[in-house]
DNA sequence: GCTTTTTTTGCATGCGTATGCAATTTCTCT
DNA sequence: AGAGAAATTGCATACGCATGCAAAAAAAGC
């Protein structure tokens, strides 16, 4: 057997795998004495094999340097035990969070992942086609902004969808949210506690299921208030965006003296402009509020105040989600609304209300509210 | 064929495909009036195929909602298209940057992402043998720490490896890098220009090549001036451990006046708790400077002068090494060092020397560098 | 020791596709 | 129109593994 076809030589005395031929169950079986089904059953927990005939069939496994083949596999049981993750642009700083705690629940229960990202300006049909054609045995949707003909493709194909951190009124998809709409509400209730008069929201992406519901929050808390006129702006997700929508705001007439910004990626940029192009003072002059409570927001420079995401019980739930559907395969739609908390900071003038300490942070909670 | 056994019906009309059942080429072949073979070719480009053929078989195909199974695929072709990408953590800014630019250009020929990340503490030799189950046609490997066994195992078995970010040893592990050295050797230079006396350096990952070569560059750098004596701290590219070693610069006898932080990652916390904390003034009272030059780094609150990864050459420069490898089939090393540049901006005092202004940056370039 | 029950094993087959080869069709040229 | 070249097609097989089934071996019961 030609050690490879390169001019170089690798150090022999290792498992005899060259570029070409990988260790295939035919030659384990040999070299152990045994059938290539004893091969696999040796590999299959739960499988009848006696364990003197599984020691056998790992030793010559492990001398040969054997690894089943997945995909072989994946074409027997059906089961790619694959997950496509699609997540079109992770400038968010929750995005890269909810990759890692996912990859992590997901390798727990034996699952890998597939990632589709960085296509946040082109189109995601031929991402669509890509995944398919792995056979992903699950499909986590994990973008406010994704056009919703991906989801009916992927039901109709028999492909469990999970969307995080987005609702869709597609009968057959299920989905994992924050509680957008009680966060904005409580938000709304904080700002009006703490004396403001003007005040502003700033969207993110406006047709995305998140954002409607944080701001139907707000303006629904404010409204509770008597207060109608919200000043509106768009920052798209995007900083530069963002950015206009902040100046906008801050060159009116009437500035706003309490501004939700709907994500904290956007939130800090906010802050950035506020402060360093219009000179104002956070939160004497003016109040802002985010949401996600991203890690940057506990820094000292901005020490932002922020409607917490909480990531953890959101993936777990997510991957929970997944694996039902999976295992029952049956396609079913469960909706889960995590609740969140508003973390107070310094970023937002304090109501004289009852401010408490929970865990080192600081939360807001009224006896009025749910 | 029943259409799902979950008792809930989907709109009819669609593609017939079931969760159970995925559309065969046989059955497109059928109903195409073709065998199989020619529903093969006619989704292999540059197969030996009639256009009239091609046609009808693609008709078919859409009609029944066909999509090649790509395990099927890469049973025979040994290719299975994907890359292996390993990431432990994607704390540093960087990496949601490059994983984003990594999957667009594996995707733009052809290639998937596996993605293994989310364990930063766990070991990582469980999730290698997932990855090599998977038949993965290359390996990314892009956490600066990560044991080097698993690349050892990965050219035994004749996958080729690919460092992002980190250098090895290993005599057939190819690697793409910044100049690190060169970088911290600038940043020697561009400090002692700025007329500073008592350096600091504050470590990454202590083993990583990166981490050394940066380290090796600063002292280098000093060296040239007569300055040897550095202080030292760790940050181990965590949040806590950076703000601890920060904390013991600053509360020594004579602390320093300029730091070198090995990332920006790690540089922003540094200036947090230099203001914070410390309540100095940067960079009147202490200058600081980070290497790779992260989004967060130019906003106004930090105004971080640093040394830039260039992340998208580096990308580039990865993908390009992994295809060639995957065409030759040949395991050969090839190690790609990117230059980067000096982002200066208001977080380090600076030298009288000649500061250009390129594409909006101002770079920091003295005649006698190269 | 012999039968019955249980456990273990090997055989054979199929998963969905790509591809070498030979048969067939179409095209080209005289 | 006919012979030869070129293009197209179908057949058969292989890729590496899991699994139903029947045969073989081991264990249990008497």
């Amino acid at each position: 057997m030609p050690a490879g076809a390169s001019g170089l030589s690798r150090p022999e005395g290792g498992p005899a795998a060259t570029a070409r031929h990988a260790v295939t169950a035919e030659e384990v079986a040999r070299r152990a004495g045994v059938s290539q089904s004893a091969v696999s059953r040796a590999f299959t927990p739960g499988a009848s094999v006696a364990p003197r005939t599984r020691e056998k069939v790992l030793a010559a496994a492990r001398e040969l340097g054997y690894r089943p083949n997945a995909m072989a596999r994946t074409l027997i049981t059906n089961r790619s035990r694959i997950i496509g993750v699609v997540m079109a642009y992770l400038d968010n700083m929750i995005y890269p969070d909810v990759l890692e705690k996912l990859a992590a629940g997901l390798q727990r229960r034996g699952y890998q992942m597939l990632l589709f990202t960085g296509f946040k300006d082109r189109h995601s049909d031929p991402v669509f086609e890509q995944v398919m054609q792995y056979r992903v045995d699950g499909l986590l949707l994990a973008s406010t902004t994704l056009s919703s003909d991906l989801s009916d493709e992927c039901t109709a194909a028999g492909v469990p969808v999970v969307m995080f951190n987005r609702m869709t009124e597609h009968p057959l998809c299920s989905s994992v949210t924050s509680d957008n709409r009680n966060g904005g509400r409580q938000i709304a209730e904080f700002l009006v506690a703490g004396g403001h008069r003007r005040f502003a929201y700033i969207a993110g992406a406006a047709i995305s299921s998140t954002n409607r519901d944080r701001e139907a929050g707000f303006r629904e808390g404010l409204l509770r208030h008597g207060i109608e006129r919200i000043a509106y702006a768009e920052g798209n997700l995007e900083l530069a965006d963002t950015r206009a929508a902040a100046r906008g705001l801050f060159a009116a007439d009437e500035p706003p003296d309490a501004v939700f910004v709907g994500s904290d990626h956007m939130a800090l940029a906010v802050m950035e402009v506020t402060r360093h192009e219009f000179g104002l003072r956070i939160p004497e002059d003016v109040s802002i509020v985010g949401y996600d409570d991203v890690g940057a927001a506990d820094w000292p420079s901005f020490s932002l105040t922020s409607f917490s995401l909480p990531v953890e019980p959101m993936v777990d739930a997510a991957v929970e989600l997944m694996m039902e559907q999976i295992e029952s395969s049956s396609i079913l739609s469960h909706h889960r609304v995590v609740p969140g908390r508003l973390a107070v900071r310094g970023s937002a003038r304090l109501p004289g209300g009852p401010v408490r300490d929970r865990d080192g942070t600081l939360i807001w909670a009224p006896g009025g509210m749910e």
